[in-house]
DNA sequence: AAGCCGGGGAC
DNA sequence: GTCCCAGGCTT
C-alpha cells in the first residue's frame, strides 16, 4: 500500500474535519473588508493583495485600491503608473502588472465580468492554482479547493504527511486532500476556515493546539510531532567531508590526543589530532598539515590504520586514521583547548566521539595481534 | 526543480 | 540584527 491510498480521507474523517472547522469559523472569524462583499472583483484584489502579505498590512491597501478602482473597467482603464502608485510599499510589484493587465483583458474577453471557474481564471496573468481556487469558491460558491502556505501546513498536520511539501508528489497529495475535504456547501467559507485556522492557531512554530478545533483528528498531534511538521526542507544533499586523522606514537610509546574546544560540534570531547583533506592534497599530506596547524609539531605518516565511516546530523565523514611517529615539536593547543600525551590502556578515560571509539577499536585490535 | 520577487513579524 | 514566511512566474 501506498502512502497516499492509506491517507485517504473516509466519510467520518471528512465529517470529523468540516463541522467542526465552520462551526469554528463560524464563531472566531475575523471580520475583515473582503468577507463583507460578495463582489468577484474585490474579491480578486484582496487575494492578489494576500499574496504574500498579512492580512493588517493589506488592509489599508485594499480600502483604498477599491476607492480608487471601484470596479474592473476603472482598473482597466487606468494608467500602470496610477496602480503601481497605490501598490507602493506592498511589494511584489508585478502582481500590480498582471492585476492590470489581467483587468484588461477581462474586459476585452468576458465584458468586465470576472470567469467563474478556476480552470478559467487561472488563465489570467498573476493567477495560479491557489487565487483560482480562492475565486471560484469564495466569490462564486463553486467547489474547488485552496491550497496555500496555511492550508499546507494545516493538512501537513493533520494527516501527518511526512514527506516535503514543496516537491511536487507532496503537492499533488495535498491538493487531492483539500479536493476531497470540501463540503458540498459552502465550500468558500470551509475553504476560508482551513487558512484561517492556518494563520491563527496552527501556527508555524508554536501551534496553539489548545484552541483548535481539528486537535481530536489532528495526526500530528496524536504523535507529538505538530511542531516538527510539516518537514521544513527537502534534505539538500548533505556535505560529505575526507579526514585523516593521526594515532601518533612518541619515543615512550604513548599516543597523542587533544580536546576540543568547550563549545560547537562535539565541543569537549577528545579526539585524535587530525582534520578535513582538501580536494588538491594526499590523505598524508592533510594530516600533516592539519597536525602542524593544530599542534605545531612534526610527524612521519605511517601506515593505514583503519578507514570509518559516521554520519551526524547535517553532514557525513570518512576519516582515515593513520599511525604516525612524532618528529619534532612540543605539542601545544593553537586551535584546540587541551593536548595529552596518554598510554594506550588509558585511552580509555577520556570520552570521544563515536567515529573515534571505532578506531581506537581498531587500535585494540592490531596491538592484540602484536602480542 | 530552483531562483527570483519585497516586506513584515517573531525571536 | 537574523531567521522565517510564501504564490506566481521565469529559467
Amino acid at each position: 500500500m501506498t502512502e497516499a491510498s492509506s491517507r485517504q480521507s473516509s466519510k467520518p474523517v471528512k465529517r470529523a474535519v468540516i463541522r467542526p472547522l465552520l462551526r469554528w469559523f463560524d464563531r472566531a472569524a475575523r471580520d475583515l473588508p473582503w468577507r463583507r462583499t460578495k463582489d468577484p472583483y474585490a474579491i480578486w484584489v484582496s487575494e492578489v493583495m494576500l499574496q504574500q502579505t498579512q492580512v493588517e498590512t493589506v488592509r489599508p491597501y485594499y480600502e483604498r485600491f477599491l476607492r480608487r478602482f471601484p470596479t474592473v473597467q476603472h482598473l482597466a482603464r487606468a494608467r500602470l503608473d496610477t496602480v503601481l502608485k497605490l501598490w507602493e510599499g506592498l511589494g511584489y510589484y508585478s502582481r500590480a502588472r498582471n492585476l492590470h493587465r489581467a483587468a484588461g483583458q477581462i474586459v476585452a474577453r468576458y465584458d468586465g465580468h470576472l470567469p467563474p471557474t478556476g480552470e478559467e481564471l487561472v488563465t489570467l496573468p498573476g493567477i495560479g492554482a491557489y487565487t483560482a481556487g480562492a475565486i471560484a469558491s469564495i466569490a462564486f460558491g463553486r467547489r474547488e479547493p485552496v491550497v496555500d502556505g496555511n492550508v499546507t501546513r494545516l493538512l501537513c498536520r493533520v494527516f501527518r504527511i511526512r514527506t516535503d511539501p514543496k516537491d511536487s508528489a507532496t503537492q499533488k497529495e495535498i491538493w487531492r486532500l483539500a479536493q476531497e475535504l470540501l463540503p458540498t456547501r459552502r465550500a468558500g467559507d470551509f475553504n476560508q476556515a482551513l487558512m484561517e485556522l492556518g494563520s491563527e492557531i496552527c501556527l508555524p512554530r508554536r501551534p496553539l493546539c489548545a484552541e483548535c478545533p481539528l486537535c481530536r483528528v489532528c495526526q500530528a498531534r496524536q504523535h507529538d510531532e505538530e511542531t516538527v511538521l510539516p518537514l521544513r526542507r527537502a534534505r539538500k544533499a548533505i556535505p560529505s567531508y575526507t579526514i585523516a586523522i593521526g594515532v601518533i606514537y612518541n619515543r615512550q610509546g604513548r599516543i597523542l590526543i587533544d580536546k576540543r574546544k568547550p563549545e560547537g560540534l562535539l565541543g569537549g570531547l577528545w579526539e585524535f589530532p587530525g582534520g578535513k583533506k582538501e580536494p588538491s592534497e594526499s590523505l598524508q599530506k592533510a594530516l600533516r598539515r592539519e597536525v602542524r596547524e593544530e599542534l605545531g609539531i612534526q610527524i612521519r605518516v605511517g601506515r593505514l590504520l583503519a578507514v570509518v565511516d559516521h554520519a551526524y546530523s547535517h553532514f557525513r565523514v570518512r576519516l582515515h586514521a593513520f599511525i604516525c611517529e612524532h618528529l619534532s615539536g612540543t605539542p601545544r593547543c593553537i586551535t584546540c583547548s587541551d593536548v595529552r600525551w596518554v598510554s594506550p590502556a588509558s585511552l580509555r578515560r577520556y570520552a570521544f566521539p563515536a567515529a573515534n571509539t571505532k578506531i581506537i577499536q581498531a587500535l585494540r585490535e592490531k596491538d592484540r595481534r602484536r602480542h
